[in-house]
DNA sequence: AAGACCATGTAACTCGTTACATGATTTG
DNA sequence: CAAATCATGTAACGAGTTACATGGTCTT
């Protein structure tokens, strides 16, 4: 997944390692992650498949770069890629695994828990969202043909956000109501 | 992560390989996966921790089995883990990241990409989602004070659902109306 | 003067996937 | 009679994380 994400955004226009890791932390963090090391790493793997080509170019005052262009036959490559019917879905969610197993806790803690979670969202509000896809929209201006797609790929971290309130809601409602419930039941013992 | 699932599976009960397999195939696949061979070299690894037990248990008509079963001081380290405050989200969604890319290939093809990706559901019908929780169910009648938390990720995987599908309408829609005005673009050019 | 930014990577480790290997019993 | 279920793992590889290492320039 990863090499044909570097593929991709090399694609788009050449780039450094760096380079490549600011896009990652800024603009695609919320739905793919990579550490430098990760990247630098599947760099040579790329270059050593003939998918990327390098340039030394040296630099005055700051450190020499590698630019990385992608080839004839990696443009291919992420061209299979994308026609490749896969869907995965893969959920991968430490939230939720978390969650199944809360039954070994007070309820008042996972109470706790979820409000926490509920407030600690990626897009809180309208303000954010702007700038979270800022990035995005300077991109759009050498690539207006693509801008449609990353659009919406924003969009999606948006009605996610949204859900997952919504869902923390819901997990608070039931939550209270067992809590009641518990506190009935030892009620009606000691009476 | 993986570690403490199974931690938190033998916990409920004393469990062998295969059956912590089951449960992750049946009951946590829409957030958490993980192979057999995953799953014995993990045992392996919480053994040497001193937080499960192991007993061989000779059968007779089939294979002897190996039950793991929870130590006081491994039942400490899931609470620990309960009450870590880490809230990582770490979304990593394939098929965002092909929609990222999707630019390369001409909208038709990305149309009908998103109406497959839409009708692949997990859980496309009210039928299913109660088949898919009904193991939860059984489980349940052991624990019931831990039903409620189990519940509550089964509702999180129907909001995501249809969360999904929204998005992918939403995306139709936007795909659409791009393709229409490309047509007017090669239309005007053709005057 | 301190910290962020540019720019590169290596080493060691952990986690996840794929493929293989075995073999009796039960169910359709 | 074929396929699924029960039950165990190993080997090799690929992907992801953590920690370390360097050093100049630009901004606050």
């Amino acid at each position: 997944m990863l090499k044909h994400g570097i593929l991709g955004l090399i694609s788009n226009s050449d780039k450094t390692g760096y380079e490549i890791m600011t896009v990652f932390r800024d603009s695609l963090s919320h739905f793919w992650s990579a550490q430098t090391s990760q990247i630098y790493r599947e760099l040579q793997t790329l270059q050593k498949a003939g998918w990327i080509s390098r340039k030394h170019v040296e630099q005055t005052g700051r450190p020499d770069k590698n630019v990385f262009s992608i080839t004839p036959a990696g443009h291919e490559e992420l061209i299979r890629w994308l026609r490749e019917d896969n869907i995965p879905a893969e959920l991968r969610n430490p939230f939720l695994l978390k969650t199944f197993f809360m039954g070994e806790l007070p309820v008042e803690e996972n109470i706790a828990f979820f409000k926490a979670f509920r407030d600690a969202s990626v897009f809180p509000d309208e303000g954010r969202q702007v700038t979270a896809s800022a990035d995005l929209y300077a991109m759009a201006v050498d690539h207006p043909e693509k801008a449609v797609y990353w659009k919406l790929t924003i969009a999606f971290g948006m009605m996610y956000e949204k859900m997952q309130r919504e869902w923390c809601d819901y997990c608070l409602q039931e939550l209270e109501a067992f809590r009641q419930k518990q506190q009935e039941n030892t009620e009606d013992i000691q009476q």
